[in-house]
Order: structure tokens, then C-alpha cells, then sequence
DNA sequence: AAACGGATGTTATACAATAACACTCGTCTG
DNA sequence: CAGACGAGTGTTATTGTATAACATCCGTTT
């Protein structure tokens, strides 16, 4: 099951780097404000990057956030699980083979054909767990 | 384990019974426009109405649609599953109690305490699966 | 009476995404 | 070679989604 990859274009790879530089979700105009003064000036060329790498498998799209973050194990998925802190803005993509199963098995039984799964789970990570034992500082998404 | 419920305002009410009335998904700005000519005129009014309905349980938002829909069995939960067709608009609430355990569980192998779980499966109904038949209209959301 | 919480009104603004059209460039093709 | 084509981009404008900030109202509490 090989995956055939287009090739990127410089924009294209230009957010994608972006995006993995981070290390953290960015929006369109997150992405948009760091390529100002590279001939980048307007939303559609971003937006038109990410439909791209979003397509290639190479970034995700994170709902919730109205955000993208690059795939962390770029591996050709329609479904993808995201553990989000919402205190620190971490983000942590999980792979769950079984999840996947579960999931497909639960809507088919009502006659569903899915083709495209979205998994966000909020709440706060190990270290912010750890650390706010209960309560704390407020929720920040960075 | 009863819930508390906050009796609802005037406004409150009309969103909710707007939502249910409609069976499916509306957008904040769908419900600002049926709402126009009865003393709503702004967005922050119907927003806030919906703040509170989500925080009662009453509703949930969607977030791959930026849309809400009336909960179809109030229950107070904090992880929401459904199942959208990208073809007739149709969107199912699913309950499945082991799927939120197992959901609860890979996360927390990473140390992640979950607050709130959100799942959404986009893809066909049974109905327009069966008509489409593999290829057929294009996909609409109304 | 004064304070308070919850809801609302109002204006303005920020943030997210797309429409529509023109242009370039490399490749394929007759 | 000329012309067609697809992919990417630039540009301007617009639509859609959501919130900030501040003022008002009202019923309850103290
Ligand atoms: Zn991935
Ligand atoms: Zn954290
Ligand atoms: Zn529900
Ligand atoms: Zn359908």
C-alpha cells in the first residue's frame, strides 16, 4: 500500500516546515502572519497550502481549534486522535488501530458509512495534570 | 447522580426549541436570522443562549460544521459522538458507554486526563448510501 | 437602599474562510 | 512549434463565525 506523494511546492513546503518548527497547532493566520515579507500577503495561498498538505496526509486539521498541526507520523490515515491540553496548548496525536475499529463498527451499525473520523479529546496533559492537581491556573490555548 | 438543571430564560428557550424544531444542525447566524423580529437582533445574544445550553447539556456544537444541534437525549454528558452525512445533511447522536472508556483509556496511557471527548464521523448515511451506490450526487451539507 | 448575579442590548471589531478572476509556468500533445 | 492543460499563485472583495467592551435592566439578597 505505497503511497503516491506529489511533489511540494515552495509554499507548500514553506508552511509545512512551518508547522513542524512549532511544534504546535497554527492557524491560516498564524501561518500567514510568519510568511509576510516572503510574497505571501493574502489568506487563499495559505488556506490553499494547507488543503494541500492536508490532503497529502501531511497536516491535520484540528477542529476544535480552528487550527492546523503537522502530522506527527505522516502515514496516510483518514482518521486521526488528538489529545489537546487546554491549559499549555499541547498537542499529542495517538494512533489507535482498535479505536478505529470500534469507532467504524459503532456507526455502521446504524447503517453508516464513514470515511473520515475525527477524535479530539480536551483536557490537560501529564506535566499540567501533575502540576494543577485539581485546580489552578487558568486554561490558556497559547 | 441527579443534575441540577437552571431554569431557562425566554430567550434560552426559543434557541432550544428553534434547534429541536429543526431536527438538525443550525449555525449561531441561522439562529440570529429566525430570531430576527422577536427582540434579537445581534449575534452575543444568541451566542450566549448557546454558552448556556452547552453548559447545561442541552445542546452540543459541532465542531467540524460550526454548527449546534438539540441533544437527542439529554443526559448530561461530556463526550458527544455523532455521525454526519456529507450527503443529506443528516447528523446521528451516538451513545456508546465502552467507546468513552476506551477513549478514556488511550489517553490516559499518555498521562492525559480527558475533560471532554469529541468524536464526529463524517461519510454517508444508510439512505444515501444506498442510493449513491458508490458515486452519485455531490455532497452537500444544506 | 445597596449590592449582586444573570441576562440582555448595542456597537464595534477580530478571526476564519471562500468567491471570482487574472496570470504564470512547465508539461503534454498534435 | 502552437495550443491546450493542470497546478500554483496573486489580488480584491466578500461572507461567515465569534468575541470585546460597556451600559442597562431586574429580581434576590443583605
Ligand atoms: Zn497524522
Ligand atoms: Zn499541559
Ligand atoms: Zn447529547
Ligand atoms: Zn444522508
Amino acid at each position: 500500500m505505497t503511497v503516491r506523494r506529489q511533489p511540494l511546492s515552495q509554499t507548500q513546503t514553506r508552511v509545512l516546515d512551518l508547522l513542524s518548527a512549532a511544534g504546535r497547532p497554527l492557524s491560516a493566520y498564524d501561518l500567514l502572519g510568519k510568511l509576510r515579507g516572503e510574497g505571501v500577503n493574502a489568506p487563499p495561498t495559505v488556506y490553499r497550502a494547507l488543503e494541500k498538505l492536508v490532503r497529502e496526509g501531511l497536516v491535520h486539521r484540528l477542529e476544535s481549534l480552528n487550527a492546523f498541526v503537522a502530522c506527527s507520523t505522516p502515514h496516510h490515515h483518514d482518521m486521526a486522535t488528538f489529545a489537546i491540553c487546554d491549559h499549555c496548548g499541547l498537542v499529542t496525536e495517538l494512533t489507535d488501530r482498535p479505536l478505529q475499529q470500534q469507532l467504524a463498527a459503532i456507526s455502521s451499525r446504524s447503517g453508516f458509512h464513514a470515511t473520515r473520523m475525527m477524535v479530539e479529546l480536551h483536557g490537560h496533559c501529564a506535566a499540567c495534570s501533575a502540576k494543577a492537581h485539581g485546580q489552578g491556573a487558568p486554561d490558556q490555548a497559547h
